[in-house]
DNA sequence: CATGAATGAGAGTTCATTCAT
DNA sequence: TATGAATGAACTCTCATTCAT
């Protein structure tokens, strides 16, 4: 697994600026994170940093990237001929584990703020909004299969998105044994979908 | 109504600073405004802005702050003896109201950013934190009345904080007309939170 | 003449900082000269600078422009009416003097050094262009008028402002007394120019 | 003719590196060509760079010498006892034919730029002023043969070599065939030079 | 000899804040 | 009180040069 890492001596200082730029980029926030405190963390001069990186704007978004990524692996349209709600707690689990793996992507997709830098605010935006664009296309479908109840769907897309963020959060945040371990939590999840507008039974099949 | 504006101009001055920080905050992101901007909004002197705010900080803090009081004063506890689901609904309608009413304050909350300032956000972090205890009690209470589901109330207050937030930002990105109006928004969100957790006796309907 | 200077302080800070960097450009060259350098030599904050210019290559454009503007002041189109060769020896007067009134400006126009700026490049070379087509059209019509020897114009007006140029930036290096004082100087060119293309006697009028 | 090259693989290299350092610093000039650029139009590593030049300054300075090399080799002493003007024209020939030959090297001895470098400054002048001490030695001799007219040689020296170096950076930009070719340009110096000061007795035509 | 990753001293520029008028 | 010119610390990014491999 660190092969590259062991072997390839320049993407081990890649990994080891992205680490860095992660680590600063979380605790400090984007502005607040000075290069020079990236590259303190990392143990290499100022101008190394440029040797792997266009710039601080470029991390940051390959940051971003790599979130987005394993973010998008880790949902999987629904299949109606299977069992819905096993998929659905599937995606459930798999956005869950992706974001609490490493506390720090949440708040770096917190970190939406309006005004962050015009290049890079639509670069997240775009990642906001195909998410949001694949769960409204995914309610649709499921309000025809009968799975889904009626509404906007573009309600049930950004309420069940917003709502995933800050719970999750708040779960980055808070202690271990505080009661937000991801099995309860998916339950909990899948719970409020279900009420909010998943038609939990099976439709009968004929 | 601007009694206020008109005969103390020294309080004149502030509102018309605080608002042209509210302006551009709103259309810059905190860390893009400019102090300069600031003041050539307000027609004002560089130096006017330091007699009437510490710094930069504090008048986004006293932005935060006006719009935690709306909030506040826009949420009423629910009285059981009296219509629950009026009183919610009440309630919905104010937080919508008061985000609504100038898609500013949306942005602004949204701006959570962390690492903004680690004063500031502190700042911002504590009226969410009173919000969201406000909600969980209220949670807590209504499971004991019965009018509210059992289950973690601090995910129901969280799932519903961050959902909202995320549905008034898309409502303030929204043309006018594309459904997003106050009331359908409000019975929306009842509907959600009748899902979620809301135990309520339908009206009987004749 | 100094009333700007005393009554606007404005404007004295910027002649002083635009006097500073014509000391600091003149002897340091372009690259060389750091805008910590000027604002050393006009003995104020670095930050003020920019209060009074756009960036370091905007003080030197506006310093050539200067020279330019000096230059076109000084050079007038001979008529051919009026006793030419006056008129010619008053141009040359008018440009020795404003190069000589200030050895900065020759080193400044020597700095023409391709490749220094490509902003600045082209402004420098504007000007350049400028002077050679106004002198090759005044051949040209010299040319016309049998007051200018037959040959190819713009090989007159290149090795003339080349010249020129080598000769007044030795001017500007030599030890007063060495010969190179402005009339003897006047008298050489105009010798010179003579000798290259200028048919001095006059034209008999009908 | 290639022997050098293909013998001595190290000398290879360093005249590989010349020719791209003259390459870049033609298209680029001295401030604006970076080491990166050299070594990637050489094809070699950037630390071999280092391997055959102290630094920077002194490849460029080793490219001056080049030329000042061939124009010395180009400028022969006038024999009284032979043809004058048939000498001249050949050093005049000489002279742009060095010059002409590879466009690179009046704009780089345009880059004169004062402050480029105070060390490098004194080298390019060294040249200049060598040049203009060969020429007004000749000119001074040549006055004392009766074939050079009166006057200041300094100023004939200095105007003869801005005039032709201004003459060839334009003939270095014109397109072919826009009259700068090589013979017409030595007739025309010729001609100017005959009109500044040399007395040359026309050969007799039949 | 050759490599090219690493270095780090600086450069230009910004902007929140101060303070003399 | 109001002004706005002045400040200067701080930041991002560059690039000639070095040196371990």
């Amino acid at each position: 697994m660190n092969a590259t890492r062991d072997r390839d001596p320049k993407a081990a200082r890649r990994q080891a600026l992205l680490a860095a730029a992660r680590e600063v980029f979380t605790n400090r926030g984007y502005h607040d994170a000075k290069v020079d405190d990236i590259v303190a963390a990392a143990n290499v001069a100022k101008g190394t940093f440029y040797l792997y990186f266009e710039d601080k704007r470029s991390v940051f978004a390959e940051l971003v990237d790599q979130v987005v990524a394993q973010l998008t692996a880790a949902i999987v349209r629904v299949d109606v001929d299977a069992d819905i709600q096993d998929q659905v707690r599937r995606n459930i689990r798999g956005v869950i584990g992706v974001l609490r793996n490493d506390p720090m992507v949440v708040r770096l997709l917190l970190s939406y703020a309006p005004g962050l830098d015009p290049a890079f605010e639509s670069h997240l935006r775009a990642f906001y909004d195909g998410v949001k664009r694949l769960l409204e296309a995914s309610l649709l479908e499921g309000q025809s299969l009968g799975i889904v109840a009626a509404g906007d769907v573009r309600i049930f897309a950004a309420f069940t998105i917003g709502g995933l963020k800050e719970l999750l959060l708040d779960a980055s945040r808070a202690e271990p044994g505080a009661g937000y371990e991801s099995p309860a939590l998916e339950e909990a999840v899948l719970r409020l979908l279900e009420g909010m507008y998943l038609v939990v039974v099976r439709p009968v099949r004929p």
